[in-house]
DNA sequence: GTCTATAAATAGATAGAC
DNA sequence: GTCTATCTATTTATAGAC
């Protein structure tokens, strides 16, 4: 099985180089090089550089929407606010895939898979849908219209967020004095506006 | 004067590409053939491919803090609301802006330039400083440490939906039923729940 | 200040042996 | 399924004529 095992490698290693130097920026022979495999067994495995970097995409988001989904299950029937922050703290210990699942899909959209987001009856981020079935527990008579706006409005706090504290930026001007504990009292007091809004 | 008119239609130029395709998706060759002038231009006028990027930024976050400067002034004294969706409007409008000082300030924030934002005195985004004077003026009676919290809030919302809504992602699930309008009144919302927690 | 020509390194991809 | 070797194109940067 060192089919798997290549394979496998290959993946895990552009994982981490796309979401740090974005798809540009990272080289066939760089990823093969850390990965410890030839040259030529990405063209083996993925075909090219470009179906390679979608497929790493694809095990992205889905790791992102099932993290979410086994967070929520952790955590059982509690607060969204617990949730959102669970959410972020694993955005921040795993970064990568934030930044493959969201900076490629702004900055590298041309080859963004379009079938990369599982849950095709929801509209909103992967793992949104669980931040959404958390409110409607916690508040039954919310309108739907009003609960995807918290969903949307919580989520891209949560995401920027943890996008600006995972970069280098943090030495940067317009993010000193922020602490990882700034920040989650910044989204736990967001999540509680939109909430009483509801 | 050919100086001004190449070295400006460079940085013009460059702004446009990195803004589409970042750092390192794009060649100083294709720059300088999009900007008609030759390669070597740019070697004169810029030292190198990573200098002429970080001149650009500066310009560009430069530009970014003006004009959210100058659309205060243009509204004269009006509501939070309204600015942040001039600011959002301008965004939209000027795209290359934002992705330039955004999207490259979190990816390829190893060659950021540390002096870009011009605003020394405030912690927090370019433009941020008028959003405070605003909020500041809609609500004297605010304590600074909560209207720092507010503009890092709207301020965020604004970016992020801006960008969604500039990058070619629009068809994608995730952003599918997304009208600019659906946005505007989105940010509406966030920017009077926020207020009102003041 | 602008040009041509070119150096030197690196890119993605593949042919063919094993 | 993995390897070496190599092709072709493109990259940044610069030397030197004008």
């Amino acid at each position: 099985m060192t089919d798997k095992d290549t394979k496998g490698k290959i993946l895990q290693t552009a994982h981490e180089l796309f979401s740090q130097k974005g798809y540009d920026g990272v080289s066939v022979r760089e990823i093969s090089k850390a990965a410890g495999v030839n040259i030529s067994a990405i063209s083996y495995h993925f075909e090219n550089k470009e179906k390679l970097f979608q497929e790493t995409i694809r095990n992205s988001m889905n790791e992102m929407a099932n993290t979410v989904r086994s967070l929520r299950e952790e955590l059982g029937k509690s607060s969204t606010s617990e949730l959102a922050l669970k959410i972020y703290d694993y955005f921040i210990k795993n970064s990568e895939n934030l930044k493959l699942s969201f900076k490629m899909f702004v900055i590298d959209a041309h080859i963004f898979p379009h079938d990369a987001n599982q849950e095709d009856d929801f509209i909103g981020p992967p793992g949104g849908k669980v931040i959404f079935d958390c409110i409607m527990e916690e508040q039954p008579e919310a309108k739907e219209d009003d609960v995807i706006w918290a969903v949307r409005t919580i989520f891209t706090q949560v995401v920027h967020k943890a996008l600006l504290m995972s970069s280098q930026c943090v030495n940067h001007n317009s993010c000193k004095n922020m602490t990882g504990e700034d920040t989650r009292k910044h989204i736990a007091r967001v999540v509680k506006v939109v909430l009483n809004d509801l």
